[in-house]
DNA sequence: CATTATAGTTAGTTAAGGCTAACTTGTCAA
DNA sequence: TTGACAAGTTAGCCTTAACTAACTATAATG
C-alpha cells in the first residue's frame, strides 16, 4: 500500500513532534493537525497496518524504519520547498502553509531541481 | 459553491481546447483528461449548476463569463509554475505535469511572488 | 428503412478522508 | 470507592470524485 497524501502528512507530523518531544500520542497528532480523534485513530491504525508506525502498551507512538524514512522525506522536501518559496520572497508564514500544501504533489525531478537550486542560492533572496 | 481541483481541471480544459479548436463537447474533454463519459458529465453538469458552462442544443461546451475568468486564473497560474520550474531545470515534461497537480494549492501570496519571479528572471537558466 | 456508431445520461459502486455520537478503559482526586 | 476526566476506539455518515453497466437519442450508412 502505497501511503497517500493524508498518511504522508500523518507521518511527517509523528516525525516532527517526536524530535520535539520524546513521547508522542494520537491526541498530540490529532492536536497539532486540528483533526479529530476518531479521524487520528483512524489514520493510525491504517498506518500500523501498513508498517509505517507502532504504538506501545501505553499508547506512545513510534515510526518504523520505513516509517521514519518516509517521513524525512516529506519533511526533507517541505524544508526545501519553504526555502525556495521564501527565496523567491514569499514570507514564511506563506512559504510554510503552501509547502505543507503541495509537498506531497512534486516529482523526484522537481524536487532534485529544488534542491539544486536551493544549496545553489542558499537564502539569498532572488 | 467554490470550484474544488477538479472543477478547476475541468474549467482549464475546456478552456485550453476552446483556444485550439471552435468546438468542444464533453466527449473531448473526456478524451484530453483521460476521464470516462459518466465522469465528465458528472462534472460539466456541476459546473452548469454554478453558472461556469453553458452548453448549446449540439451539446458544444461554452464558459461563461465567471467560468472563463476561472479557468484563465488557473491557466495562468499552471504557466508562471512551468516556467518557474523550467527556470530552476526541470525539464518541460516534468515541469508540465508537476504544474498540473499543484497549479491548484497554491496561495494567491506564493502566486504573486512566482509571477515577479518569471518576469525578472524570464527564461533565464537559474 | 434498418443498422450501427457516437454522444450523453442515469444509476449504482468504490475509495479517501474528514466528521459526530457514543462507547471503553484507565487514572486520579474527593 | 466512586465519579470524572482523558485517550482511544467503534460505528456510521458525508463529500469529492473517480468508475462500470446500461440506457437514450441522434446521425450516418448500407
Amino acid at each position: 500500500m502505497t501511503v497517500r497524501e493524508s498518511g504522508e502528512m500523518y507521518l511527517e507530523t509523528i516525525y516532527v513532534l517526536s524530535e520535539k518531544s520524546s513521547s508522542v500520542r494520537s491526541i498530540d497528532v490529532g492536536a497539532y493537525m486540528g483533526f479529530s480523534k476518531p479521524s487520528v485513530s483512524r489514520a493510525i491504525g491504517l498506518l500500523k497496518k501498513d508498517g509505517y508506525v507502532t504504538t506501545d502498551e501505553q499508547g506512545f507512538l513510534k515510526l518504523t524504519e520505513t516509517g521514519k524514512k518516509k517521513a524525512m522525506i516529506i519533511y526533507e522536501r517541505h524544508l526545501l520547498l519553504s526555502k525556495l518559496l521564501t527565496n523567491i520572497g514569499v514570507d514564511e508564514q506563506t512559504a510554510e502553509e503552501d509547502a505543507c500544501r503541495i509537498e506531497h504533489y512534486i516529482s523526484e525531478k522537481t524536487f532534485e531541481a529544488i534542491k539544486k537550486h536551493v544549496e545553489k542560492y542558499g537564502s539569498k533572496d532572488l
